[in-house]
DNA sequence: CTTGACTCCGTAGTTGACTACGGAAGTAAC
DNA sequence: GTTACTTCCGTAGTCAACTACGGAGTCAAG
């Protein structure tokens, strides 16, 4: 046990685990970190398992998760639950595909607009802002 | 000029365009959108002018443009802005690709934690969790 | 023992793009 | 000419993930 073992006050915290205070007030009101004890008329003390705790939040919300998803996470966090773990970050995958998928789409589409725009410089209408009249880029999904 | 032309109430534009009658209302508060006038103790009445611009408010939209963006756009909208519009395209494509990359990359850290999950269905700690200890998946650009 | 930084806590504000609500007035169908 | 749907309009609520604020208490340095 080294000298700072749960040595850190909150601000401590925020600096190495690189978020900010109030960020991690907020993840303690939504029950992704825990509350140290307050010693009484004291301040609370944070150690490594703090810093740990962020890097695992952070690090699944760069995945994709939401913090809703993490919280699931957080609760299968023993190592024991293999397969649950697994079905949420296949079902993560998938989203994930589908968004590449939707990107990439929208990526051709730009480029096209992009490309006629510059091939017809003299044109008088701008055949990029006259392809925005036409829809069906994929309007799917915006209302049901 | 067809029976109809600016004979659609806001309801029949809603359904015309696919969009929720609120929705044209708040674009019409943020100007996206003109408001006809409305006839002494009488109702708006709209036309294909109106189904047009909402369709390229939305068909924008899908392409990955902010409402904010759109505006500018929309002051584009005579045609003889072209270099303008692409300029403000290629900006929006260079960010659609940006966010692929992250994408792809995200994807193919969930892929090998999924593997991995399932290649030791056994162990007692699940390496999926295990990993997502870690951190450094790409944890830029979280906060200053 | 005072200064200045930091903590604690609850509450409120931010962003983007809507969506909902409520009451009065207009309109269409029968 | 009554009923039932719409429109109109302003205001308020939603969602996610923070971020800010204000005032009181605590801590470390000088
Ligand atoms: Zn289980
Ligand atoms: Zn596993
Ligand atoms: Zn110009
Ligand atoms: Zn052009």
């Amino acid at each position: 046990m080294s000298v700072k073992a749960n040595s850190m006050t909150i601000g401590g915290l925020a600096r190495a685990a690189n978020v900010n205070v109030e960020t991690i007030r907020y993840y303690q009101r939504r029950g992704l970190l825990s509350e140290p004890k307050r010693p009484p008329g004291g301040i609370r003390r944070y150690g490594f398992a703090d810093i740990d705790r962020l890097t695992f939040v952070k690090t699944a919300q760069h995945l994709g998760f939401s913090l809703d998803e993490i919280s699931d996470l957080l609760r299968l966090e023993d190592g024991t639950h293999c397969e649950e773990a697994s079905a949420l970050a296949e079902h993560k995958l998938k989203d994930v595909r589908e968004k590449i998928e939707r990107l990439v789409k929208i990526e051709m589409a730009l480029s096209d607009m992009v490309s006629q725009c510059h091939a017809q410089p003299d044109s008088i209408a701008c055949p990029l802002i006259a392809s925005l009249h036409e829809g069906g880029i994929g309007t799917r999904g915006q209302k049901g």
